[in-house]
DNA sequence: AAACATTGTGCAATCGATTGTACGCTTTTT
DNA sequence: AAAAAGCGTACAATCGATTGCACAATGTTT
């Protein structure tokens, strides 16, 4: 095995001149003479030489890469966000060691190890559900890592962050429910020591109060956002006759809408109900699923691009902003009446 | 900026000892005395010391990373394949960096480019459609990176792979169909240069042929995998009037099935419809979609598995066999009479 | 014509971990 | 008691690219 890799002082050797001259020339250094330039550049051609990133990292201590750490790729928010942060920064030449959670807490701990050993430039992270002990995540400002929080922050860590108003998008959504003339609205509800559920479950409550709607406790059912957790959740709601449920997640809503049809109701006619999340699925069932979108693909050029400027700047992460990006309403036929 | 991380020099100067004493401390080297080796890691854990793994290495000539190419991670079945990759490498201490191409082929020679000077111990690549020139991939090869296909392999390079029948998918879709009563079954197929594509299409005629019916070209439209491209053929076949659609994608059997609906005609009953690749959403439709699973985690665990191999005997990847999964047809509503 | 500035290149140290070799000390063997 | 073997550690080179500094050769200034 181990064919060898062409490097500097192969060029160098055969051109007769210093590794360093061939080094200086490939980055066109102004003190290298135009014919040692182009004969340079020449032979690196010939060879089609490539750089070790390995050896210049070490040197420069940059890496020029930037690690990402999600729940799962295959989420359809997280591979956007992941697509809007590749767009940023392969331009600007950065590449991505990705990581997944799958939302265990010894998941994330070990990703950060690995990242901290590949010395990324930076750590883009969007917490697990396990996670309510931030050491191992300060670690990374403590040794000279950019870190960002996307979409899922550690509230008290003071760092840059790009986040969706959770509050906002059920607020919108509920709102959108009443207008249609929905009344009794029960929310499914996700965990609620997690900060997104809490906050979608706040901006329920806060559309249901001054729409002057007592909201009795039995509406609210937490569940766990998969689609068993809707079914369970309808059926467990049936005495209570509700006119429209407000899922906290997608497949979640998925599942109301499959036990309500089976129960014989008619979506939207006899109950309404929206997700959240905007997964591509939510597009294709019948009827389609109003939701709401987080803007993954914006949220992930927006993280890239507070790295960049960082790296512009010299400074560090936790001097960046904190934005809350405005989820945007879909709203298709699962809560729409026609007359 | 630039904090700076603790290096084995750090402890040995706090012991003193020399740093290769250190190293060999740190790797459990039979050399070192219990009570040396102890002491060092009982610093190294009070400063929670993280090897540099760029330093490494540069020094190993490995990185113990494992490059992965796409065409997107968003795709159900590619994220499916990484995960069942990370699961092992994982395991062996690797390190995924994921690429996508996006179906270019500029991205993948960037890509890989990237990957070469990152010195990943491994590439594993799906090619894009775009993909026609393998000089690029040779490169990776000769420069001593091993180098493994799945699900989409450049058939002239003699490599480890694992790919999935997609013939016997297509001919296992088809029979279903024609068991079913099912004769005059259209096909939606790809691009016939690809070689996925083209591989469906003859499963298809295998089993029409097999069962005796002949297929006027007029029952074969070649149409982009995506949703217009499904209603788009069902509208141009309307005066054929098709007994079933065998699609050679998801997407494009959501069209048609979408379309026939529009058209008022019912699925199963009116007509037949079967997809390729098992998305998640074919499940939550209405009719649920019958289709083929591709089983993306195993075929990602056996590439890992391939690689593995190879780094423990020390072996090229041109030695390594060229697996075929046979895939499942995962049966549904979309294709299934209820007398 | 002497002093100075500019240009083009090489030398050697550096980044942090690894590893072959050497060396001093202790223990065992003959 | 001398030689051999074993143990524990240090030294120094190495991986490949980068970069401050030195220095020779040439050009410019007074």
């Amino acid at each position: 095995m181990r064919k060898t890799h062409i490097t500097i002082h192969d060029i160098a050797r055969e051109l007769n001149v210093s590794a360093s001259t061939v080094s200086r020339a490939l980055q066109d250094h102004p003190r290298i003479s135009e014919p040692t330039r182009e004969a340079v550049k020449r032979v690196a051609a010939k060879y089609n030489y490539q750089p070790n990133v390995v050896a210049s990292s070490l040197r420069k201590g940059s890496s020029k890469t930037v690690g990402v750490i999600v729940p799962r790729i295959n989420r359809n928010f997280f591979s956007k966000v992941i697509g809007g942060m590749e767009e940023l920064l392969a331009a600007s030449g950065y590449h991505l060691m990705i990581c997944q959670t799958h939302e265990k807490l010894g998941n994330e701990v070990s990703a950060i190890q690995t990242l901290v050993n590949a010395r990324v430039d930076a750590v883009m992270l969007s917490i697990s559900m396990e996670t309510f002990n931030y050491e191992h995540i300060r670690s990374l400002p403590e040794r000279g890592i950019r870190l960002f929080f996307f979409d899922r922050a550690a509230g008290d860590i003071q760092t840059g962050s790009v986040v969706v108003d959770d509050r906002l998008g059920a607020y919108l959504s509920v709102l959108h429910l009443l207008e249609q003339g929905y009344r009794k609205i029960m929310h499914i509800a996700g965990a609620d020591r997690i900060n997104i559920y809490k906050k979608r479950k706040q901006g329920y409550l806060q559309a249901m109060h001054e729409a002057g709607i007592e909201v009795p406790s039995s509406w609210i059912m937490e569940r766990n956002q998969v689609q068993e957790g809707g079914e369970s959740a309808f059926s467990s709601s049936i005495k209570i006759k509700p006119e429209a449920f407000f899922c906290a997640g997608d497949f979640a809503a998925l599942g109301v809408m499959q036990a309500a049809r089976k129960a014989g109701l008619n979506v939207p006619r006899d109950l309404g109900i929206t997700g959240f999340a905007n997964e591509p699925f939510t597009a294709f069932i019948e009827p389609s699923l109003t939701t709401v979108d987080q803007r993954g693909a914006e949220m992930g050029s927006m993280v890239a691009g507070m790295f960049l400027k960082c790296e512009e700047e010299d400074t560090t992460s936790d001097t960046c902003e904190q934005k809350v990006l405005e989820p945007e309403l879909i709203i298709r036929d699962s809560s729409v009446i026609h007359k």
